[in-house]
RNA sequence: GCCCCCAUCGUCUAGAGGCCUAGGACGCCACCCUUUCAAGGUGGAGAUCACCGGUUCGAAUCCGGUUGGGGGCACCA
């Protein structure tokens, strides 16, 4: 094996502006970087907003952000969401390039591998509903391949607006997929499918296919989900003239219940994790993994590493289900493996005032310590924000409550602590002395410094932080005990 | 309903005919360490490799079937 030689592969990813960055599109975004990377092809960045109803550029937004976020990045295409786009194909938003298809389409009407369609959507309906009793594939009856120029006209004067829908030849369509081998289908099954609306819009089965040869696409690295739609895009490329693309396609990221993920069933958006606290390290190492693997027993890798050692033909045929136990180990093998004052900085957007890097780097060595030490979420929340009954209620007595010593005795140790915290009111104080003073204080009670820990460090870190960190607090501790307050508080029928 | 894809511990996975009485990791359990919780260390439970039938001296690995699961069948992407 050599380093590859610069090869005219080039590879693309094409969200829709339709939501926030998923899961599954970052997967797949990753992989489509991952293959890019080490074969030395170009990488392109291609916004489908055909669909200009659910579209928004919010949503395009939220995808080039948090694809940088990942680590992930691309040679052409937009780099800013609204802003220029780079590269020899520009433009590269869909809503920008009607002309092209517009074209595309008279030239396959005029070719005669496309006619219009005057149907309405009642009468599709109607058909549908009619197959779908005999058992038959649900597809397009081709009426309006037969028109004669009188019904055509009387259509029109009707005033219906025509679709225009692709010919489909009758053929046995066979391709090489890259992850699966050789799939077949059989074209007659598929029917006449629109490709452009009534309304001018052309849809999506069209538009990739005559962008992947517009920028000279050579692999269309995919979702499992358009396997099946593969054998219409092969019709399109033929009726088009195109050369075929390479096609691979991954293995969908799978809910509990082995369904594909899906928003309601599981927590898809990536800016989700990112605000609970994940790191864009863990979560990039963590996708590499559902569908990939480099067939050793080693798992934590960087970007880079990955890069070395993926192989396309290597990935995964069945899904995999995303493991949020797995993901939040990683994250927390990441987190222990930053320095101090790393750790700070990542932490900085956690926090509730705006501090300079002075006092971000004085404050790393606490919060690194009491992070990474200790911190279970729901102990901290209940803590700053509950009732002291609530709080006992919360937690097994021994729980929280040091040996010896009461839930009373714990609730005022508490508020001990914030006066401690209160003394030393000043944005400037050394975290050193802070934890100092707040011991003494503690002896002076006659607390054992260790008894009076916990509240302690609730003081200290409640005050530092605003409740978003709490959740990667959580990732960072660990704490098993969680479960049992997260019980315990149900039962309270909070 | 039709078409396509898939199938190793609960989960992510190693495994491309003998190295497998199936390895690692997460999670779980126990113990150690520790002022508590984590982290770390040690050990443990956990998979008749979905099932059936072939091919072979030999199959988790190859072939066929069955079952199960998933995906796709829009004037969404």
């Amino acid at each position: 094996m050599s380093i590859p030689a610069p090869t005219p592969i080039r590879v693309r990813m094409a969200p829709s502006p339709t939501g926030p960055l998923h899961l599954g599109t970052a997967r797949t975004s990753l992989y489509n970087f991952l293959f890019a990377h080490h074969v030395g092809g170009t990488y392109v960045l291609r916004v489908e907003d055909t669909d200009v109803e659910r579209g928004t550029e919010a949503f395009e937004s939220d995808i080039i952000d948090n694809l940088h976020w990942l680590g992930i990045s691309w040679d052409e295409g937009p780099q800013v969401a609204g802003g220029e786009d780079i590269g020899p194909y520009a433009p590269y938003r869909q809503s920008q390039r009607m002309e092209l298809y517009a074209r595309e389409a008279d030239r396959l009407l005029a070719s005669n591998a496309a006619y219009h369609c005057y149907c309405t959507p009642g009468e599709l309906d109607a058909v549908r509903k009619e197959q779908e009793r005999n058992h038959e594939a649900p597809r397009y009856n081709g009426r309006c391949l037969s028109l004669t120029d009188a019904d055509r006209a009387a259509f029109i004067a009707e005033g219906r607006q025509p679709a225009l829908r692709l010919k489909v030849p009758p053929d046995h369509i066979r391709f090489d997929d890259l992850i699966r081998g050789e799939v077949e289908f059989d074209n007659a099954l598929l029917g006449d499918f629109v490709i452009v609306r009534s309304n001018g819009m052309p849809l999506y089965h069209f538009v990739v296919v005559v962008d992947d040869e517009a920028m000279g696409i050579t692999h269309v690295v995919r979702g499992e989900d358009h396997l099946s739609n593969t054998p219409k895009h092969i019709a399109l490329i033929r009726a088009l003239g195109y050369r075929e693309p390479k096609f691979g396609h991954i293995p969908l990221i799978l809910n509990p219940d082995r369904s594909k993920m899906s928003k309601r069933k599981s927590q898809t958006a990536i800016t989700a994790y990112r605000e609970q606290g994940y790191l864009p390290e863990a979560m990039v190492n963590f996708l590499a993994f559902l569908g990939w693997s480099p067939g050793t027993e080693e798992e934590i890798f960087s970007l880079e590493e990955l890069a070395a050692r993926f192989e396309i033909g290597q990935v995964h045929k069945a899904g995999a289900v995303f493991d949020k136990e797995r993901l939040d180990y990683l994250n927390g093998v990441y987190i222990r493996s930053l320095a101090d004052g790393q750790l700070a900085l990542r932490l900085r957007p956690f926090l509730p005032v705006e501090l300079d890097d002075d006092i971000v780097m004085r404050l790393a060595p606490l919060l690194k310590e009491r992070l990474v030490r200790l911190a279970d979420a729901t102990e901290l929340a209940a803590f700053l924000t509950e009732t002291d009954e609530q709080v006992a209620a919360l937690h097994e007595p021994d729980q929280l409550v040091p040996k010896g010593r009461t839930a009373g005795e714990t609730a005022a140790a508490l508020g001990l602590a914030r006066d401690a915290l209160a003394a030393v009111d000043d944005p400037d104080f050394a975290a050193g002395e802070l934890e100092a003073i707040c011991r003494s204080a503690a002896e002076a009670h006659g607390w054992k410094p260790g008894d009076f820990f916990r509240p302690l460090r609730v003081a200290i870190t409640g005050r530092l932080v605003s409740p978003p960190l709490f959740g990667s607090m959580e990732l960072l501790g660990r704490n098993r005990t969680l479960s049992r307050a997260d019980a315990a508080r149900s039962r309270l029928g909070d």
